[in-house]
DNA sequence: GACAATTATATTGTGTACAATATAATTATT
DNA sequence: AATAATTATATTGTACACAATATAATTGTC
């Protein structure tokens, strides 16, 4: 008689339950990521998001705090502090630079090269935490960065998502 | 000639190239799932976090602090100026109970109940964001969550993985 | 029933995240 | 070249996260 009501089903499929939300998903399991990662990094003498700066800078070398927040997706609200902490712990050092002086390069300390070597074998650690097969987790990886990139570009639209009725 | 050297190889796999590690792809996907969740919940007047609370009490109605923090694998430190708020915002109840005065039962108050309608279209809104199909979203899902158990059941061991030589 | 051990929540301190704003330098325009 | 607009970083204020500790109530043991 009535015919199957399509809302109805996509609630069934996008209701509130905490356990199917992608969100609380990706929110607890990048919790229990930073966990995993806090004793090993701890033994370095480093946080989790000061891991991901230094990560950076190994792999690309100097660059400035534009360019990290970019990479990371970090504002300089939070790099500010992070990096002057990274300093203090004689790992990196931070100079204006000469050509343009609202620039600030941010670059490795000799003690911040040679930390690279003990944090080599953190993400194979990590992996075995897992439990996962190697590909999985790259599989993973690349269904994650998607979904970030998809996400990133579609956040003007989410401004006005519910703010707007459908018209 | 040489054989292939296994080791190597898997430095190959598991080097420490940012846009590789499963870590950051989580890390920088649940930061940009946050920054989407943002403007929606802002017009709720709440924060992520918030949201989730109320999510969990939606789903399963008054509960102790301990549970909540078991359910969103949050600890005390955390819940309580959350719950603070929540509670300054009308939204919540927060009571010592009468038969165990350590714990604190907290509740929806009438506002709170009333809040999940305006919650209700969200989920579908982010959905929409991602570009994905709903099925796909459901498997990134219990993927997520098949991780997160697995990273919480091997925290232990995590603390002991680089201050013990292979033995 | 006193008292040690445990349990539940709260508090304190450190370190992110990020919006909003401030500051200072560079570029564009006239 | 003065000045408006833009850009890069820093600062401020709010809200998490979480380790470590504190507080208070309950349970277990004798």
């Amino acid at each position: 008689m009535t015919q199957p009501n399509l809302l109805l089903d996509l609630d069934l499929d996008l209701d509130l339950d905490l356990d199917r939300q992608l969100c609380f998903a990706l929110y607890s399991a990048s919790l229990a990521m930073t966990k995993a990662y806090k004793p090993m990094l701890a033994a370095l003498g480093l946080t989790y998001p000061q891991y991901l700066v230094m990560l950076a800078l190994w792999q690309h070398g100097s660059q400035r705090v534009g360019e990290l927040g970019e990479r990371l997706g970090l504002d300089s609200g939070t790099l500010t502090p992070l990096a002057k902490r990274l300093q203090a712990l004689g790992l990196i050092e931070r100079k204006r630079s000469d050509i343009d002086e609202r620039q600030v390069e941010i670059s490795l300390t000799a003690a911040g090269k040679k930390l690279r070597a003990r944090a080599e074998p953190i993400p194979m650690c990590v992996a075995q935490l897992t439990g996962c097969q190697l590909p999985q987790l790259e599989t993973l990886t690349r269904e994650l960065k998607d979904l970030r990139n998809q996400l990133a570009a579609a956040l003007p639209a989410a401004a006005t998502f519910l703010s707007q009725p459908t018209q």
